[in-house]
DNA sequence: GTTGGTGCAAACGGTTTGCATTTAC
DNA sequence: GTAAATGCAAACCGTTTGCACCAAC
């Protein structure tokens, strides 16, 4: 996709997006293909990888660099915070203010421009909380 | 690596542990072996990837799941948070107390039973401030 | 009709693993 | 001597990419 590139709207972009933001988990590319095939079927998982990124990138949607090996999408652009299960991986959104200053207080760290953070809880979610702990 | 197996201090794992230690820095797996190799020249990825895995589960050595697609490594154990730079992705450590009472803060939330949480600051590092910032 | 998007399959990059050989104990 | 560790290469897995065909505009 050059910068200056006209987007069209696919069946597939739009299937895609539409079922993202239906979900108020965060799935991975893999997930969101699975579900997106039950609408159509013949999507590859190339196509759904190309499309989030594209979305992404637009400001539309959002990728999540949580932890783990898989990245993993969220149909809202607001910034929160995470909640990851270190059992199966599900990822949920926490219901608390983003600490504005916390940058400002590290910025010029080791030298550093700081204009970011992330901050990400983990923990056991409602359905491997007894399935882990009573092993 | 069974449960109960019994640790032997090969020349290769006291080469990597030793400069991990010496790094104040958290290089990858493959940063290390480079490193590494100007000790023990013959010494595989595979070897190193293989006792930086052994050392963390000993609790001798810290894993970080850091954002970005490598893992990398800490040679000390205390939790302390972490700044990344978005251009190279080198990783300082932050000097700031660990916030406590964050977990219990969100704890029960959607759920989950929470017991870790991670933070990590986001910016450009001394080195890539100047050229990306100017082009 | 133009050109961006799709499906497919191959490539990629970081990490893990199987196996024959070596080495710490 | 025994079993853990090594070096090597192949396998793995999530993600990206090249390409011929298709479809939005």
């Amino acid at each position: 996709m050059q910068p200056n590139t006209r987007l069209r709207m696919t069946t597939q972009r739009q299937v895609i997006l539409d079922e993202l933001k239906k979900l108020k988990s965060h799935p991975t590319a893999g997930e969101l293909c699975q579900i997106v095939r039950r609408r159509l079927p013949r999507i590859s998982l190339g196509t759904v990888y190309r499309n989030l990124e594209i979305l992404s990138r637009q400001g539309i949607i959002q990728k999540l660099d949580v932890g783990g090996t898989e990245m993993r999408f969220d149909g809202t652009t607001d910034n929160h915070y995470h909640l990851r299960c270190l059992n199966c991986g599900k990822v949920a959104d926490v219901d608390m203010e983003v600490i504005a200053d916390l940058e400002r207080k590290v910025d010029g760290a080791a030298g550093y421009q700081v204009f970011a953070h992330r901050l990400e809880f983990m923990g056991f979610c409602p359905e491997c909380r007894q399935s882990v702990t009573s092993h």
